[in-house]
RNA sequence: GGGCAAUUAGCUCAGUCGGUUAGAGUGCUUGCUUGACAUGCAAGAGGUCACCUGUUCGAAUCAGGUAUUGCCCA
C-alpha cells in the first residue's frame, strides 16, 4: 500500500484509465512482429467510416475483438490486431458536401481537386477522433500497422485488383438499368436500396386499342413513367387478351403506338392481368424489353425530373408530374379507378431518397464465377460463421446473387483505372497511369471519372493490411486470418466480398471463423438511429462509468449473434462490481504488505485454502473453455460470480481471523499466498474483459513473475494438484450449515447482537472432524457464541433447528423466540419436503422409468428420496419435540 | 410470399449433451454503519419456461403446428 491510488474506498476509473493505456502503449505491447516459432493469431478490424465518430455498435464489436485478442496474446500466440478507417465513399461525400453547403459552397465551386482536400482535411479530423475513441476503449490494437482503405498500399491494391478482374473477364462495362439515387447523384448496388411499405394508390388506366372502341386497363403505382411506356404485357395463357396480343394500342396523352405482348413473367391475378412496359424506369420492365426486343423510352432524368422529351412535363419533378398528369387523365376519362395500395419503395440506404431504376452506362463486376468459390469456401467449411445459421443467411444471398454495379458517380474513392483514348476510342484498363494510347499512341487520354463503390476497397482489406499486392512475410505468416468480428447486419456489404475477393486473389479464405454478433438496441427494442436521435455515444458512458464497465456491459447478457438492449441501469450494477474488485484488493494489500509474492516454505492448507483453489482451478478450465467457443458472455458472468460470490463472499470473509494474525504464522502466510495467487489470477482472466482496473489492481499485488504489464502476462492454466473435490463438498456442507443458521436467525428475527450458541448433531465420523475443525466459522459468519459438535442424533430441547443431510442444526433459543413461528416455519419446511418426496417416488414408481432411463440416474434420484426421507423425519421429530 | 430469430421472475437476460429443487443481474420486502466495500452485508418473496399436439421412462430443452414480436430477403 505504497500508492495513493489505493487509499480510496471508491474506485475511480478515470484516474487510471488513460496512464495505463499510455503506458501499453509506450511500451509496445499492442505491437507484435511476425515470430516463426509461435502460432499466429490475426484479426483485422472492420474500419469504422471515417464520416464520424464512433458509436456504441462499434464499441461492442471493438471489446469483442479486444476480449479475443488480449486472450490470445496472453496464451502466447503470435497475435496482431489490425486497426484501420473506411473513406466510405458517398457517405464521407455527403458529409462535407453538406458541410460547405452550410456556407453556401456546392462541390462544383470548388472543383474536384479542391473539394478533395476539403475531404482529407476532414477525414484527418474524424481519423483522429475515432483512433481517440478506440484508446478510450482500451483496444489493444497494433497502432504500427494502422491502415486506411485509400493510402497508398491500398490505392496499389484496388487497381492491382481491378486490373486483374477485368483481365479476367469478370469486370465489364455495360448499359444497364440500375438504382439511381437522384440526391447523392450516383448508383448504388442492389444492397444499398432499402425497401420500405408506403400507403399509396393502384392508380387504373385504360389504353385503347387501335383502330377499336376497345380499351385494356392496366394498373400502376407510378403513372408518371407511362410516358415512357413502350409496351403492355399479358400473360400468354390469359384468355381475356389473347386475341389482342401482336395488336397495338394507342397511350394515352402521348399518342405513341405500343404493341401488346405476351410474356410468362405477367401474374394474371394482379390488377387487371395487363401491365405498362417502362424499360427505362424499371427494372424488371428493362428484362422483359431485352427478352422482346423493345425500344427504351428514357421520361426521367438523373435528377429525378421528367426529361425534355416528355413535353408539358418536362422539367417538373417525378411527383409534380405524377399529380398533373392524372389530372389530365381524368379529364380525358382515361383514368379508371383509383384504389388504396400499400407497396414497398426502394430508397438510398444513405440518404433516403426514392430510388429511380433508370438505364446508364456503368461497370459491372461479373458475380457467378466469383460467388461459386464463395460458397464453396463456407459449405466446405473452410470458413466458418459463428453462430453456425449465419451460413444460410450468406449462402442464399450469393445464390441469388446478381452482377455488382461498381461504378459510383463520385469525386471521393479509389478512382477507376480506365483511360479512354479521345482519338482511337480504346479503352486502356492499367495499373500505372498510362502515357500514351497503346493502339494508335495518342496522348489525348481520358481517365474515366467514376470512383469505384467503397466496398470494393474494403473487400480487399484482410490481405491488403497485411502488404498485399506485395508478397509480404506478414502477408505468408498472418494470413489467413484467424477470426472477423463484424454485425450481423454486414455479411453481404462486406464479409462476402472479402470472401470472394479473398478467393480471387489469395489460394485461401480471408478468416477462419466470422464471430457474428448482434447490434446495440435502445431500451424500447429499437434500432439506434440518428432519425430516432436514440443513439448513446460511448464516450459519455466512459466518461461516467469507465471503459471497464462499458465494456463488461456489452459482453454480458450478449450471445453470439443475438441483438442487445441498451438499458443503463446495467451499468450501475458493473460499476459496483468494479468498485467490489478494487475493494477486494485494498483489502488485499492491507494485508499483504509484508508478503513478497514467494512461494512459503511451509503451508499449511485449511480447507478453505483447498476450496478456493479448487474453485479457482475449476474456473480456470471453464473460462479458457468459454473463450475458445466465443462464450465470452458466459466467461464473463463466471468471472463475476467467482469473484464476488466465492472469493469475497466466502473466502476472504473466512481467511480474516488468520491475516489479522489470529492463528499461527505458518497458518497466516499460507493464508497470504492463497489470496494473492487467486486475486492475481482472477485479474488476469478478467483482464481482456477489463483491461484498465485489472493492470492497476495487478500492479499493486505482489510480484510473481517478472512481467511488466498484466496484458503481457501469461494466462492462468489448471494445477490438476490443487483440484480437490472432497475440499470441496465438505465445503458446500460447511457453507450450507451456515446458511441455516443465518436463516434460522433472520426468520426468527434474532439479529447479530444477540449471540447465540449453535449445536451440532452429525450423523457421521469424518463430517464430525470437518464441523470440528470449522466450528470457529460459525462464530464469524454467523455470529455464534459457543459451537459444539456431537456425533449423536439427540434433539435438543426448546430450540429451533434445521436439517441437511447428515447434520441437524439446533439453536437453543428459549426466551428468545416465540415457538409458535419456529413451529409455523418447520411445517412449511415439511411441506416443501413432501412434495419432492411425493414427486420422486411417483417417478420411481414408473415401470418405465426404471427400465430405460440409465442407471446413474436411477441412483441420483434414489440419493435424492433418501436424503428428503431423512430430512423430513428430522423435521418431524423437532415439530414433535416442539409438541 | 420465403427465410431467420425471439417469447423463461416486475424489468433485462442466461440456461451449450433431454434427467437442475429452472438460474443471474436489477427491482421489491425484511434486518444490519460487521476493523475491504452502504457502489456494502445477511435473509426472503417472486415462474403454468407464449400456446397446442407429438416423440420419449422423462421436455424450458427435440419434432410438427398456432399466436405475438422483431429482423432479413423478394
Amino acid at each position: 500500500m505504497n500508492e495513493e491510488g489505493l487509499i480510496s474506498s471508491r474506485y475511480n476509473p478515470l484516474d487510471v484509465e488513460g496512464k495505463w493505456y499510455d503506458f501499453w502503449e509506450q511500451k509496445g505491447f499492442f505491437h507484435q512482429e511476425v515470430d516463426p516459432n509461435k502460432e499466429p493469431f490475426s484479426i483485422v478490424m472492420p474500419p469504422p467510416n471515417v464520416t464520424g465518430q464512433l458509436h456504441l455498435g462499434h464499441a461492442m464489436d471493438n471489446t469483442l475483438q479486444d476480449i479475443l485478442v488480449r486472450f490470445k496474446r496472453m496464451q502466447g500466440y503470435n497475435t496482431i490486431w489490425i486497426p484501420g478507417t473506411d473513406h466510405a465513399g458517398i457517405a464521407t461525400q455527403a458529409r462535407v458536401e453538406e458541410n460547405l453547403l452550410k456556407e453556401g459552397i456546392t462541390k462544383h465551386d470548388l472543383g474536384r481537386e479542391k473539394f478533395l482536400e476539403k475531404v482529407w482535411e476532414w477525414k484527418d479530423t474524424y481519423h483522429a477522433r475515432i483512433a481517440g475513441q478506440l484508446r478510450l476503449l482500451g483496444s489493444s490494437c497494433d497502432w504500427q500497422r494502422e491502415r486506411f482503405t485509400m493510402d497508398e498500399g491500398c490505392s496499389l491494391a484496388v487497381r492491382k485488383a481491378f486490373v486483374a478482374l477485368f483481365d479476367k473477364g469478370l469486370i465489364y462495362k455495360g448499359k444497364y438499368i440500375v438504382n439511381w439515387c437522384p440526391k447523392c447523384q450516383t448508383t448504388i448496388s442492389d444492397i444499398e436500396v432499402e425497401y420500405s411499405e408506403h400507403d399509396s394508390h393502384l392508380w387504373h388506366i385504360r389504353y385503347r386499342v387501335e383502330e377499336t372502341e376497345e380499351f385494356i386497363v392496366i394498373a400502376t403505382t407510378r403513372p408518371e413513367t407511362m410516358l415512357g411506356d413502350t409496351a403492355v404485357a399479358v400473360h400468354p395463357d390469359d384468355e381475356r387478351y389473347k386475341h389482342l396480343v401482336g395488336k397495338y394500342l394507342v397511350l394515352p396523352i402521348v399518342g405513341r403506338r405500343i404493341p401488346v405482348i405476351a410474356d410468362d413473367y405477367v401474374d394474371p391475378s394482379f390488377g387487371s392481368g395487363a401491365v405498362k412496359i417502362t424499360p427505362a424506369h424499371d427494372p424488371n420492365d428493362f428484362e422483359m424489353a431485352s427478352r422482346h426486343d423493345l425500344a427504351q423510352v428514357v421520361v426521367i432524368d438523373m435528377e429525378g425530373n421528367m426529361s425534355e422529351s416528355t413535353g408539358k412535363y418536362a422539367g417538373m419533378n417525378r411527383y409534380e408530374c405524377r399529380e398533373l398528369l392524372l389530372e389530365d387523365l381524368k379529364s380525358t376519362g382515361d383514368l379508371v379507378a383509383v384504389e388504396d395500395y400499400t407497396h414497398s419503395i426502394g430508397e438510398c440506404y444513405r440518404c433516403g431518397t426514392v430510388i429511380e431504376p433508370l438505364v446508364s452506362s456503368q461497370w459491372f463486376v461479373k458475380m457467378a464465377p466469383l460467388a461459386k468459390p464463395a460458397m464453396e469456401a463456407v459449405q466446405s467449411g473452410a470458413t466458418q460463421f459463428i453462430p453456425e445459421r449465419f451460413t444460410k443467411t450468406y449462402l442464399s444471398w450469393l445464390e441469388n446473387i446478381r452482377d455488382w454495379c461498381i461504378s459510383r458517380q463520385l469525386w471521393w474513392g479509389h478512382r477507376i483505372p480506365v483511360w479512354y483514348c479521345q482519338d482511337c476510342q480504346e479503352v486502356i484498363c492499367s495499373q500505372e497511369d498510362p502515357i500514351q494510347c497503346p493502339h494508335c499512341s495518342s496522348k489525348n487520354l481520358i481517365q474515366d471519372p467514376d470512383v469505384l463503390d467503397t466496398w470494393f476497397s474494403s473487400g480487399l482489406w484482410p490481405f491488403e493490411t497485411l502488404g498485399w499486392p506485395e508478397e509480404t512475410e506478414d502477408l505468408a505468416h498472418f494470413y489467413p486470418t484467424s477470426v472477423l468480428v463484424t454485425g450481423r447486419d454486414i455479411i453481404f456489404f462486406w464479409v462476402a466480398r472479402m470472401i470472394f475477393m479473398a478467393l480471387a486473389f489469395q489460394e485461401e479464405v480471408p478468416f477462419h471463423e466470422v464471430f457474428i454478433h448482434g447490434l446495440i438496441l435502445d431500451a424500447q427494442g429499437r434500432k439506434m438511429s440518428k432519425s430516432l436521435g436514440n443513439g448513446i455515444d460511448p464516450l459519455e458512458i466512459i466518461e461516467e462509468y469507465g471503459a471497464d464497465v462499458l465494456r463488461f456491459m456489452l459482453v454480458t447478457g450478449n450471445t453470439p449473434g443475438n441483438d442487445l438492449k441498451f438499458q443503463k441501469d446495467r451499468l450501475e450494477g458493473i460499476r459496483n462490481f468494479t468498485n467490489k474488485l478494487w475493494n477486494a484488493s485494498r483489502f488485499s494489500m492491507m494485508n499483504l504488505q509484508d508478503y513478497a509474492g514467494e512461494v512459503p516454505e511451509e503451508l499449511d492448507f485449511t480447507l478453505a485454502d483447498r476450496w478456493i483453489l479448487t474453485k479457482y482451478n475449476q474456473l480456470i478450465e471453464q473460462v479458457t473453455h468459454d473463450m475458445a467457443e466465443y462464450e465470452l458472455g458466459e466467461a464473463a458472468q463466471r468471472l463475476y460470480e467467482f469473484t464476488w460470490n466465492y472469493l469475497c463472499d466466502w473466502y476472504i470473509e473466512m481467511v480474516k481471523p488468520r491475516l489479522y494474525g489470529k492463528d499461527t504464522a505458518i497458518s497466516r502466510h499460507t493464508a497470504q499466498y492463497v489470496l494473492s495467487k487467486v486475486l492475481r489470477g482472477t485479474m488476469m482472466m478478467l483482464h481482456p474483459f477489463m483491461p484498465f482496473i485489472t493492470e492497476e489492481i495487478w500492479q499493486h499485488l505482489p510480484r510473481m513473475d517478472q512481467e511488466e504489464s498484466i496484458m503481457v502476462g501469461s494466462w492462468p492454466e489448471v494445477n490438476q494438484a490443487e483440484l480437490d473435490l472432497h475440499a470441496l463438498g465438505n465445503m458446500e456442507t460447511l457453507m450450507q450449515a451456515i446458511r441455516i443458521v443465518r436463516n434460522i436467525r433472520a426468520e426468527m428475527n434474532v439479529d447479530m447482537h444477540r449471540k447465540v450458541d449453535v449445536i451440532l448433531k452429525v450423523e457421521e465420523e469424518s463430517m464430525y472432524q470437518v464441523m470440528l475443525e470449522n466450528r470457529g466459522y460459525f462464530s464469524l459468519l454467523a455470529y455464534a457464541s459457543g459451537v459444539e459438535v456431537f456425533l449423536d442424533d439427540q434433539d435438543v430441547p426448546e430450540a429451533a433447528s434445521g436439517i441437511m443431510t447428515g447434520l441437524r442444526i439446533f439453536l437453543p433459543l428459549k426466551g428468545m423466540i416465540d415457538f409458535e413461528v419456529e413451529k409455523k416455519r418447520l411445517l412449511k419446511e415439511r411441506q416443501k419436503l413432501d412434495v419432492e418426496v411425493e414427486r420422486i417416488e411417483k417417478k420411481l414408481g414408473q415401470a418405465g422409468f426404471l427400465a430405460k432411463a440409465p442407471k446413474d440416474v436411477i441412483d441420483k434420484e434414489n440419493e435424492k428420496l433418501k436424503d428428503y426421507l431423512v430430512k423430513r423425519d428430522a423435521v418431524a421429530k423437532s415439530l414433535e419435540q416442539l409438541g
